[in-house]
DNA sequence: GTCGCGATGTTTACACTGTTTACTTACGCA
DNA sequence: TGCGTAAGTAAACAGTGTAAACATCGCGAC
């Protein structure tokens, strides 16, 4: 943002950050089709090799799209978290803003469960992880198991996990009809599953 | 199979399913690149273009690629359902057999769910949707649920796809240790669920 | 002020991809 | 025996990711 806004000259200012804009754009726009390097660039009004001034090859471009991607969708879990009344309401909003934000960003989506961050990548500091919803979700299940092992609640949480990304995954690939009932009973029952061991 | 075993001649013989074991084995060989239809016509000894006499594109090629992915995990699936001493057993087994399936076949896995038949697929008959693992699923949770409504079952059928679905992709992904305890656990774990439900 | 250097662009080129078109081969049936 | 057609080929085209060499601007040191 230091040098942005004198886009017709020879150099663009923010290059970087005009190029994630239009991928964003690109990836909303076209359903279904995969994004090319060359396309993102000229739709930028650029060469494609200055993408390489940038980036240091396309799934560097794309790893960033993802990063912006994981950005919006935490914003949007916090912001469904957000107006609950207490915590496990809290904690199902989560779950079913991972899913509707799935179903209403269906490429984005795929591309970042295709790049997504690995446990390495979140521990060396390269992603995110202290996201909010990270963080509720492991408050909720601490407060859920209070007497559980430090396993239980891994399995727990992982089970969490695997569920809502399933999840959005089926109902992104036509296997689970796209029904905002169904989405959320199966999260509800997830909940009301873990309240009856407590 | 029927005219087969004349690999030497013009004609190749069975090339559609030459085309298909090749495909299988870079798949099984080139960890994470993805494949190309001239390779796959380059390592069969034949040229590119013969590829479509037997496919309309691409698309029609990595299709019966995940087609026969599927038969070999229902197999899988089928041979640990055999051995169990259970309905419930044998019903865990089948989403324990689904992750293995993935955690040992990853790209053709990754290949699998992007080419997943919809549900309108198989009610077409397109896909082989009379798999054992699917009727299985579906009298399991009619046991289990004996007296649930139409949706509660579907509700749970669901569920258990999701969990699993998300459990495989998450493990692949490295999101999630590669640990046959854990994923055995979170599996389980899900039964004992429907269990206490009952 | 101006000068030069490094960051940021561009053009060109290469190997590769999926796909179309036109041509060739050989199998099976009249 | 001959021929139609299914099943192969080679050549060409547009598009891709990327490397190499060249051009342009912005900013700090003299």
């Amino acid at each position: 943002m230091s040098k942005a806004a004198t886009k017709d000259s020879y150099h663009h200012g923010d290059l970087r950050s005009a190029l994630i804009d239009t991928g964003l754009r690109l990836l909303a726009e076209k359903e279904g089709a995969d994004i090319s390097l060359r396309e993102v660039a000229r739709e930028t009004g650029v060469s494609a090799t200055a993408v390489y001034r940038h980036f240091p090859d396309k799934d560097a471009l794309l790893g960033a799209l993802a990063y912006a991607g994981y950005e919006k969708l935490f914003d949007a879990q916090d912001a469904a978290a957000q107006g609950q009344a207490d915590r496990e309401k809290a904690f199902r909003a989560i779950g079913q803003a991972y899913v509707h934000f799935a179903v209403a960003n269906p490429d984005l989506f795929r591309l970042m469960t295709n790049c997504m961050p690995s446990a390495a990548d979140v521990e060396s500091g390269a992603f995110p992880g202290d996201n909010r919803a990270g963080v509720l979700l492991r408050e909720y299940i601490a407060a859920l198991l209070p007497n559980g092992t430090e396993w239980d609640r891994g399995v727990a949480a992982v089970q969490a996990l695997a569920l809502v990304h399933g999840l959005a995954q089926l109902v992104l690939g036509g296997q689970i009809p796209n029904d905002p009932k169904l989405i959320d009973a199966v999260v509800d029952q997830f909940g009301s599953w873990h309240d009856s061991q407590t």
